[in-house]
DNA sequence: CTCCCGATAT
DNA sequence: ATATCAGGAG
């Protein structure tokens, strides 16, 4: 099956088995989600959500609070989601560039997020497709990336180029879907090491690309 | 392409 | 022991 015609049933299947899709990280505001999603990289959402959640109540009101945050003691605040020495500098870096930038506020365009430091297209579609409803473009994270590459919807290997067969394939009004549906297909049916292709709801049209017999 | 970080599955 | 996990920077 051509890629084209598959489009219309993953869509399809994804609806009926992740109606309302979205992504599980918690926040209140394009900035909290912003950094929730840079958190995020190699790292579960429930993690996420835990260190968020007094991270938040502990450095309130925004970018400012983060920017001016002791390094040494927001590193030991983001510990548990890894990487953390990293994602602090991102984090700071970010959050001033924001204030610097942006006069403290998230940007809508794309062009703009990307300049941020520690965001990309993939971390700049969540908060555009998520916080501000455009569909700037879609998510291809790992798990969008390999199931796209099994079903043969993409032979790319970077995200990017991955995403722009994508985007020529999917219909536009389904780019919001289709990511956060897709994430949980490979998150808990496509998965990477073990992929459950008995139970798999695309296991009659998948070609099973790189997939162990 | 490597590095950042550490836990867990294989 | 190695791969992988909601990536991006140098």
């Amino acid at each position: 099956m051509k890629p084209a015609a598959m489009i219309p049933v993953v869509l399809e299947r994804l609806r009926e088995k992740y109606p309302d899709a979205k992504y599980e990280l918690n926040w209140n505001t394009p900035y909290e989600l912003l950094v929730a999603t840079i958190l995020a990289a190699q790292c579960t959402d429930e993690r996420v959500n835990r260190v968020t959640a007094t991270l938040f109540q502990k450095y309130p009101g925004g970018p400012q609070a983060l920017a001016d945050a002791d390094t040494a003691e927001l590193e030991e605040d983001l510990k548990p989601t890894g990487f953390y020495k990293q994602k602090t500098k991102t984090v700071q870096a970010m959050s001033r560039a924001l204030l610097d930038d942006f006069k403290g506020k998230v940007p809508s365009r794309m062009e703009d997020l990307v300049k941020l430091p520690g965001v990309a297209r993939k971390t700049a579609n969540v908060v555009l497709n998520t916080a501000f409803q455009q569909a700037s473009g879609i998510i291809v994270d790992t798990h969008v990336a390999r199931v796209s590459q099994r079903l043969g919807l993409s032979k790319q290997e970077k995200p990017e180029a991955i995403e722009a067969d994508l985007m020529k394939l999917v219909p536009k009004e389904d780019w919001t879907f289709f990511g956060p549906a897709v994430v949980l297909h490979g998150r808990y049916t496509c998965i990477a090491r073990k992929p459950k292709c008995a139970e798999c709801l695309l296991n009659d049209v998948c070609p099973k690309l790189g997939v162990a017999a």
